[in-house]
DNA sequence: TTTTCTGACGTTAACGCTATCAGAGCCCCA
DNA sequence: TGGGGCTCTGATAGCGTTAACGTCAGAAAA
């Protein structure tokens, strides 16, 4: 047993150990051969094709992604950036775009800010470091370094929810701001005059803000002579639980409201609910108006009157766009196609105003 | 200008290009240190490290974790398997999982079975193949190969949300068969007599099909003499919408019923709800129960009396129980501490029964 | 018969990073 | 004053895969 002909051990630890020359020794063929039969089986032989099959079997062997990322530089990965999981307008538009793109081979990365604009930039940083193929980003409003690092990430980027007029790179989504311009243009239709807003604005949540902005401009051009009301109810969580408390507000800020109008279901059936409970009559003494046409908008006593968005459209529209955009060879970018699908809103008026 | 010295132009296509090596010719340091300022902060001289930061600002780097992985065999990464997340349940989850080990550095890969066994094997299998440092899946019932996947993965794995007799390595949930056998008891001492089951079971959700075991297990064991009833909702969705149809069926199939135990707090909801717009008194007619302590469930008029899960909880011990285990060595996997974590759940008693 | 082409596979050289080891400079204490 | 131990940095050798190109046999075309 001479020293040098000993085999050079690793002397760094190993993980699990399978790779692909493992695979391609048992099968009697090359490591190039083994990727090939991977990535485009067709391009093998079908005796082959089984041999190598027989050898992942019997080895065990795990495509290690990792390695072909590098060697390939394409990750089949995209990256989804959402405020949180708990929302489940969000966790459905994840939901859908995980449908698209997973159908066509590709993984999903999902990152989660909290609504906290600080908090993107970094996510967006750790995220883009995997190096996805794509990007599904909700919201319009970043921060200039966010900006600039999906600029210059040289992969396609979706963002989805808002519509702003200068995307980063394409758009998907509907004006809020319009949206409720059509619930107080309602309102106010069907009698009501003394309207308030008191949704609950997250900081960071730019989609609310909107919403109230867009509650305002609407009651500033019915009723010129009026100062907007809106309820400050910024300490409040986004709970039907503090439904109640957004009631109380409501009623002791402006006795003689007679509509409410939240910038989401959530607030709106804690709202309606806290007044069925204290016997105020919904819609006799207020009319009550949600945002997100959530599942039980429509089955809530009474029926919740609400604005309805394309959430999983949403989604399956980002997946869709960007499988189409990450097929076209990198460099080949084409510009075609529109920047902005405005995917638009319904106002759904049932029961409660 | 010899042909011999000309620097050798890369063939292959390049996507972006800022490595590592730019930013550490601009920063005039070597690689090693680049790659120790950036995962090591503290072992670089501070001056250095502002050298470096600058350097890395002014070429727009962003860190290769791709690379990073192959070089290194720690991913950084933890990968989960869920049903789906359009299920809030499973959302909420995945969120505190997210959040846990999200602040510890790990990114989260998401992946979801749509319910289908099928899918998993090949679910986890792709998952794999990015060398995740640690796996979380929701359930405990898995075809074999997909058992042996995760078992020769060499990672840990914690199952979520069922408990099973054989773990593959930990797992943390509660048991669904003892929390409806606690709906049945509580049924039976407040007076109910004729209890039916009506839960919306699709295929592959086990957790709903121990449920409706627990309950025949239960009903036998109070009323031995009777077969327990029960109603096929197996072509029903499981939407507040079908909560209808769940009702009718039961009033059709068993007009003397006193009690409706539902698998889901939301077919709970939507029969509920369609009860009370029928006129049908709950729980004076029906005593009608859910599963889950959906937020709505105690909000609802009257509210629903239904099985409080500590989803959170389930992924925040589980990110917690990774986190822990990814820490140890490869190889140095303690095999202390519990193999189960039973987080129980609770019987809330509302207005609906 | 010679040439061209095609399909199937192999060889080589990266891909961009980090583990490991080694070395340089520095301070401290016997 | 000479080590012994620090702290910080650099050179080297991979990590496991794939792109690009090369080879080779056999079929098709000339």
């Amino acid at each position: 047993m001479s020293e040098t002909k000993a085999p050079r051990r690793k002397a760094r630890a190993r993980r699990a150990g399978v790779t692909m020359a493992d695979v391609a020794a048992e099968a009697g063929v090359s490591m190039q051969t083994v990727s090939r039969a991977l990535r485009e089986p067709r391009t093998v032989a079908p005796e082959t094709l089984e041999l190598i099959t027989a050898a992942i079997r019997k080895t065990h062997y795990v495509h290690n992604l990792a390695a072909s990322v590098l060697a390939s530089s394409r990750s089949m990965t995209v990256a989804a950036i959402i405020p949180t999981l708990s929302t489940s307008v969000f966790a459905e538009t994840i939901q859908s775009l995980s449908d698209v793109v997973v159908a066509k081979g590709y993984q999903l990365f999902v990152g989660n800010t909290d609504y906290r604009l600080d908090r993107e930039e970094d996510l967006i940083r750790s995220l883009l470091g995997r190096r996805p193929d794509g990007l599904f980003i909700v919201g319009t409003r970043h921060t200039r370094g966010a900006v600039s690092l999906m600029k210059r990430a040289g992969i396609p980027v979706v963002e989805g929810w808002d519509l702003s007029r200068r995307p980063i790179d394409r758009q998907i989504g509907f004006s809020n701001t319009d949206a409720m311009d059509a619930i107080v243009r309602h309102l106010a239709e069907t009698g009501r005059r003394r309207l308030v807003f008191a949704g609950v604005l997250r900081a960071g949540d730019s989609r609310a803000r909107m919403r109230r902005d867009g509650f305002v401009a609407a009651s500033e051009r019915i009723w010129p002579d009026e100062t907007p009301r809106l309820v400050d109810c910024s300490d409040l969580a986004l709970t039907m639980e503090d439904g109640g408390a957004v009631l109380e507000r409501v009623e002791r800020e402006h006795p003689d409201a007679d509509a409410i109008v939240l910038s989401s279901d959530i607030t709106a059936a804690g709202v309606l609910l806290a007044a069925m409970r204290r016997g105020i009559a919904v819609p006799g003494r207020f009319a009550i108006t949600g945002f997100g046409d959530f599942e039980f908008a429509r089955h809530i006593i009474p029926s919740l009157t609400t604005i309805a968005v394309p959430t999983r459209r949403i989604g399956a529209e980002a997946g869709r766009l960007l499988l189409d955009l990450m097929s076209d060879a990198a460099g080949t970018r084409r510009e075609d196609g529109p920047k902005t699908i405005d995917v638009g809103f319904e106002l759904i008026v049932r029961e409660s105003g």
